[in-house]
DNA sequence: AACATCACTTGATTTGGATCAACTCCACAA
DNA sequence: TTGTGGAGTTGATCCAAATCAAGTGATGTT
């Protein structure tokens, strides 16, 4: 079963026992959702957490100006809102929408905390997860703080291509995952300044063809974007 | 018995019951801390989490141009570090030191795993802790990438002034916890920046005197910096 | 084939905050 | 009392990114 073999692979669920997976995978549900979907709002009660089985999933807040901010980005594997559910007001803070069509697996509030006070294993698997998850905010309050557009998107390009595949000669070529607009409002700059940023790099071996970005130094443009 | 009764009104601990509060306070170790005092640093394996008793800690991070960038300020009873104890490195990714003579309450790693291996509600009450520290950083990296420094400013005084007296008239005054130059880099503007920005918010009836800032009308400051 | 739309790119101008620099005001020490 | 240094303010200038605006080049539609 499919299910099955998904919840296998999150990070979540890596140091736990078949059983305890087949019994988490008949308590879920799996949901299909179309391009711009929304899968909660900020305010909602928080129910269920999930787990991406394919596409992109973008945690945003809007501003009472309309503007937009992204949160964050989950793709395939990775799961989102944990911390929500265990909060105290028992609200999502942020609006989750999906920017393709994608499928998530949802899991409720209430199996899991059954779940939690079975297993103490489970809950410090959890409590890493969302640790994991606090790390990458401070990273990313790092960023943006202290780093210009061009080394932010420097260090995007990097952090995404790690897990694409690399070329004999050092060369990575990386497929970006979703429109570039996304991508701006992500690293908290506007397109514009992103399509600049993106010329900015051609120096340290970046080039660019629609959506297949080509870094021909990785070592280059990681010492300039001050990363690893 | 004092630290007893410090534990006892921490958030974290505040449905815990009395008998597991004196085992806790049994294996937990105070400590003193000098201003300007170092508590761990990025890199370090986490040993320890910890609950402030008196004193401000700040958490940062240092960039390879030597440039500070300052995660969080705790204050009394706040407690910080769970998340580092939990993640799969057991490394604190931020450095940690105190910015007044300080005490705090050290927690040892193992004895927490134990407690929460044996107590389910332990494990809930502590993920609440942390999803609402993770929270706060999600508002954090909106604040920066969404507000000029004086609604920044405004929000800071806000939040901060929540804790401290109103008068009768709606008048609050707060007196500012450490150097505005520590709050400055909170929040991620420069010390000029910081004042010319206060200056700013005269309009909205903030005045300063040294480090003690009366705020005429909550209210109108609240509207301005665009919170609650 | 003509048109509309969407996803960018490129150019010109503006602006918020950083930087550099000087100056005030206090606390504290010799 | 007179210095000395740190904290904070104020002024002048600079720069990165936002904004406003126009253009390109795909893709799909009638």
């Amino acid at each position: 079963m499919e299910l099955l073999q998904t919840i296998k692979k999150s990070p979540l669920f890596l140091t736990i026992d078949e059983e305890t997976l087949k019994e988490i995978a008949e308590h879920c549900r799996q949901k299909k959702l179309y391009k711009g979907q929304e899968l909660f709002a900020a305010g909602d009660t928080a129910e269920n957490f999930y787990i991406i089985l394919n596409g992109w999933i973008k945690l945003s807040r809007i501003s009472r100006e309309g503007e937009e901010i992204i949160i964050h980005v989950f793709g395939p594997g990775e799961s989102f809102a944990e911390a929500a559910v265990f909060s105290d007001k028992k609200k999502y803070p942020v609006y989750a929408q999906s920017i393709e069509d994608a499928e998530v697996i949802e899991i409720p509030r209430s199996f899991f905390i059954k779940k939690i006070e079975e297993d103490s294993r489970f809950a410090l698997r959890l409590l890493g997860s969302i640790s994991a998850h606090q790390h990458y905010l401070v990273q990313q309050l790092e960023q943006v703080t202290s780093r210009t557009a061009p080394q932010r998107v420097g260090a995007f390009l990097l952090r995404f291509c790690k897990r694409q595949t690399e070329n004999a000669d050092g060369t990575m070529v990386v497929d970006l995952p979703y429109d570039k607009a996304i991508i701006s409002t992500r690293l908290s700059i506007k397109p514009e300044t992103f399509s600049r940023a993106l010329a900015k790099l051609e120096p340290y071996g970046v080039t660019a063809d629609k959506r297949a970005i080509t870094i021909k130094s990785p070592e280059a443009l990681a010492d300039f974007c001050d990363v690893d």
